[in-house]
DNA sequence: GTGAAAGCGCTAACAA
DNA sequence: TTGTTAGCGCTTTCAC
């Protein structure tokens, strides 16, 4: 029956209890006791710290040797597969560099800030936070994936505009003249760029559009897409011949709103995602969609993440001219599958 | 420009430079400082701290004043939505009480024994480890989460044998008289025990049943059901009328294979998952699956741990009969949707 | 082979 | 309002 004290047992406990020296115990618990402390000794000092139920403070422990060092990895929801991705490459690319990982699941910075506090950490990598200003209060190096680049610190992002670009032209080429854009109602950086280049390429094309925006779920997206299509035109049909859409959740909901109506993808309706999930292939027809790879922004990220922690050595990052400012841009690609088709002749 | 010393700044270093004592720099970094240290005097430090890129250092800290309690969460893929899901709904509790959560994404124990190592954890909670013993070396509560319970530690998985005899009497009762059954490769409890139960249940009605095994990717579903799909008895059609399948993502690996071969769903062919994934929603038609609550697996685990932390005061909790020995069930309740109908007349 | 002693950087009394 | 001091639990020389 191990000793109830107040506070757990430290290893001048576990010392006296095995009558030898804390110093002694310290090293059996290092595991540096071979060869240095006796077997019978070891022993004792294992049996006291196991009544004792002793665990080594790895506070102190590291106060003293100081740990690896830790980045901090935020993103707004760990179940979406996206951000899973990115975590995971961003993981990925630390462990390879010897750097600890923790994990920070929040929307907003202030909740981020706090983890950050709470810890030793010694950068951050933020995906996805809602627009606003610098990452945090100061001095912990920060690049922001997928937004806005605050204030001198470096941001990686997705360059796609040129894959909407591309989209849109080969709807154009099939023959479409008349689009639908389901939106996002998701405020990041990223959505209000979709936007503006799927505007811009349908404009310069003489396209015409309409669009409508919900939250990012299966449920929001059927009903937004719903109301699209319900919105007929002539011939019964609706005003449009294909739906481009901010996220391949999005397109799923278009697919059964569509099906619903007695529409066929693509005989009667062409759609198209982002992102390229799972989904993308399990569907019938396999979705055309433009891949964002993930891990890739991730892993991205982190490497200039550590880049501007190694070069910065003991300085703030926060300087005039810090290093890492500036945005990369990561290549999207558009990937043409049977989603999209020549629009029915009317 | 910051003194590029060897090591980071430390507080006696900022007080040094602001003409200030050590406790005063303390002092306004803890935010204790008002009405005790003078404006001049806090605004002093505070530029001395930026100077050097001062951040204070919060082992030291923690040692000191001690931090919140951690909780590691320990899964073998944050990317898999279902253990994505678990992760949300085990944080969510822990949080709740007071705790910080700590993510290990490692497949193996020993791997997240050194994760527990190197921190100030007070508990685990590990999910769908691969078989094998006890979680942790010792002296460090643990709960597991969808695995045999190891020696005197707790369990919780879901009751998924009922939920599957129930999928098999709905299939009986449709009129199948032949299955077969697309398993998962992963040699965890949970798939040996879903096996089991198809097995007892078809035995018991007088099904005869095959089966195929396979990694739990789309592709690889894909292909082990066509060859399974090919092995043709009669008439040209497989010898079976329906394929359950360990996980959706299976399923839609069926769906795509049938599909391939010209036959339809469910018309031709029943096809049933488990897991209750997105995917089951988005495909057509919708999937007959068993829904496998993985928040909630995640959320009675946490609780459970935690409750035996309480519990165990100053005491280990790997005691002869420590507290929180045995193993929870969560019911898993069966989804019948389209994707299962009657046999077609041979 | 084992013990004594000096800190790691910080916090929290208490003194001035 | 500020400075002094005594540790938090551990590691790590250096004596014995």
């Amino acid at each position: 029956m191990p000793v109830s004290n107040g506070r757990p047992p430290t290893s001048r406990d576990v010392a006296r209890l095995a009558g030898v020296s804390q110093s002694t115990v310290s090293l059996v618990f290092r595991g540096a006791a071979s060869g240095r402390v006796g077997e019978r000794t070891q022993r004792a000092v294992r049996d006291a710290a196991r009544q004792l139920g002793f665990r080594p403070n790895a506070d102190a422990r590291r106060l003293r040797v100081g740990g690896p060092r830790m980045v901090l990895i935020a993103v707004p929801d760990i179940v979406n597969p996206f951000f899973a991705r990115v975590f995971t490459g961003a993981r990925a690319a630390a462990r390879e560099a010897g750097f600890q990982v923790v994990l920070s699941v929040q929307r907003d910075l202030e909740s981020v800030a706090a983890d950050v506090a709470g810890q030793q950490i010694d950068a951050v990598l933020a995906c996805s936070l809602e627009d606003g200003g610098r990452p945090l209060d100061d001095a912990v190096p920060a690049v922001v994936l997928d937004a806005e680049p605050p204030q001198g610190q470096g941001s990686v992002r997705f360059d796609i505009a040129p894959a909407l670009t591309e989209l849109v032209e080969h709807l154009h080429r099939l023959g479409h003249r008349s689009i639908a854009h389901l939106r996002s109602e998701v405020g990041t950086a990223t959505f209000r760029e979709r936007a503006e280049a799927v505007d811009a390429a349908c404009a310069q094309r003489g396209m015409s559009r309409v669009h409508a925006a919900c939250a990012l779920d299966l449920d929001a997206a059927r009903e937004a897409a719903a109301r699209l299509l319900s919105a007929q035109a002539d011939g019964g049909r609706p005003p449009f011949t294909a739906v481009v859409c901010d996220d391949d959740v999005l397109a799923v909901g278009v697919y059964k709103a569509a099906r619903a109506l007695g529409l066929s993808v693509p005989g009667d309706l062409s759609v198209t995602g982002i992102d390229n999930v799972d989904l993308a292939l399990a569907v019938t027809p396999e979705l055309t969609t433009v891949d964002l790879p993930g891990e890739e922004l991730g892993a991205t990220g982190m490497r200039r993440l550590l880049a501007v922690l190694e070069e910065g050595g003991g300085a703030p990052a926060t300087g005039p001219h810090a290093a890492g400012g500036g945005c990369v841009r990561l290549p999207a690609r558009l990937l043409i599958r049977d989603s999209t088709a020549p629009p029915a002749r009317g």
